[in-house]
DNA sequence: TATGAATGAGATTTCATTCAT
DNA sequence: AATGAATGAAATCTCATTCAT
């Protein structure tokens, strides 16, 4: 499994041959099939373990301590630097749910969507902790915005990866979401 | 060229054989080779046809003539609108930059991240504008604001063309896009 | 197909390789696949092939013609000797139907089956013919009976083909079949 | 052994794993090695055990004793009732003989030809037997009239076991058989 | 320009058999 | 005697690409 793993993420699921993942472990291929159904069903169980991975790593610290904005914002960035550490040292995360599992099969479409629906709740319900708080404006689409930070989470994770200063580009994303999220990009002397 | 896009846009990439695109035009397999080089030779055309294609449509309108914040955020709007008309009249154009480009090849992945930093370009451009007339605030993260707010376009469109009511979800997701990059989430009586 | 009628009688079902029947019409393996679904497809179709082809052969010559029951007896003779003809020409034929189609799956099973059962109407058809015109005994068991001569007449095509003398054989095999049914074995002075 | 003969004669030889008879009996598949020299080994003991099975049950009653040749059909009746009541209690006898034999090797073509010679050796003499003793006819084709009964009661006992009512169709056999062994099929009023 | 049969490399999968423990 | 993981040789099937016509 760490084998498949390591090969599918390095390769892409359509270049790596049961052949290579035998190889990576130094097991002959034949083997494989004690252990998995067939090629999908490594590449669905990867899934699971990801999703399982990434699941326990977010979702440890829950909202609903903070007390003033800038806790809450503070809490916030702890929660994307977390996202972040996990998702840039592992860059295969991203690229399998959003990328990799749409080329194969209905079936692994849908269980990357189902994951991802899975880490909106988790950003929803934060959303929602910020409004009862009164940090938040009632009147925000709370699904479309808890989708939107999504999507920028896994493409600031995914441009990190490529970035050649990690650890510039990390806190330049950070800023740039936290900005977003929090007070948007327009300057305050133009606000009426 | 087209039947191509058609066929692919639907099995995807890996799931299409050349019989299959023969077969959508009634011409057979081997006239395929007088057209293309090779399958993946379709594929990087089909790219560069759905790049200029969008190319075209979004980069019409140029931002400048905005003289408040308001103007400025309608502009804004108006190219959201266009944008999600064209993204999802033709879902495929995301799932083919997003997603089908990555699991073919390392030149095709290239080609596609060429395409979508353009898009990014064409954002900063406005973003810059903004910041320029004092719309936006001068200190935020130009780059990455570019990537996040085509990340999340292209995120809101899949999740539109997805949804039943697509009128009702294009509005919310322009509300929730719109909201993100201006105003921020944070309600006004907490901001400092 | 006529390839691969060929090598399966020779090899059997489950000893022949695609390859093998590809090498014996001199073409690629791959092209099989242009013309049957898959290796099962080919078996039964050649089951389809040889139903047919026996079918004509033999339900030709219809009964009906018969006077007397040296007419009816001649004319079985005539019926079997045809038989015998197209069975021990091709023994491939009952191997197929009795042997081959049994170890391969329910579906070819019940093809046989079926393809018997007709040969079985067949028969059943030329029994009542003779009951209705008085030469055989009324209280026979029809459906049985003709089975039972189903199953002689594929053993002693068997057997003939297995045999040196051919000829000598065939001569042996049709006085015994057309004694059994027509007077029996027991001898006259036993008889009450 | 035994567990290889369930699973052996509900899945055919062909579709049976090693694996499957492993699990059958609650053992390792490696064991199976120590008992038998491979696959092929066990069918071709379980060809001898039946072929033993067989021959005891049927050969115990010998022919001799009958004095007339109501006596003589009657004894006949009784060795088919036998016959039956073993064929037909455990189907499997006749499909591994007549048919799983033949799919796999030369050699064990041979065996079951060989254990179906046995077969007609014994009513061979039978036959002889009734020769001797005036009740059948001293023309007849033994050898032939041999097989072809043998034939006979294998079609009969595999189609009884395919039967609903098993009860009435060994009746509506038994009767076929001796009919057509005895007295033929034809009417008494039509023999010159 | 067009056809579509033919090719054959390559990938997945199965399973009898071996072997270290 | 027993285990069951491991092996690897086959066999089936797919399909991009070629080629004679």
């Amino acid at each position: 499994m760490e084998a498949a793993y390591r090969v599918i993420s390095e390769k892409g699921y359509h270049r790596t041959r049961i052949e290579d993942i035998a190889q990576e472990t130094g097991m002959a291929q034949g083997l494989f099939y004690r252990y998995f159904e067939n090629k999908k069903d490594v590449f669905s169980q990867i899934i699971d373990m990801v999703i399982a991975r990434i699941s326990e790593g977010v979702m440890a610290d829950a909202p609903g301590t903070s007390g003033t904005l800038e806790e809450y914002a503070e809490q916030m960035k702890r929660g994307l630097d977390n996202l972040f550490d996990i998702l840039v040292e592992d860059p295969f995360i991203s690229k399998l749910l959003f990328h990799e599992a749409q080329g194969i099969d209905e079936e692994m479409s849908r269980k990357a969507q189902k994951a991802l629906d899975l880490f909106a709740d988790f950003s929803s319900f934060y959303i929602k902790d910020g409004i009862a708080k009164g940090f938040l404006r009632p009147d925000i689409e709370i699904r479309e915005t808890a989708y939107a930070f999504n999507a920028v989470v896994f493409e600031g994770a995914r441009r990190i990866a490529l970035s050649k200063d990690k650890g510039k580009a990390k806190k330049s994303w950070t800023k740039a979401i936290l900005d977003l999220m929090i007070e948007g990009t327009a300057a305050p002397q133009a606000q009426k």
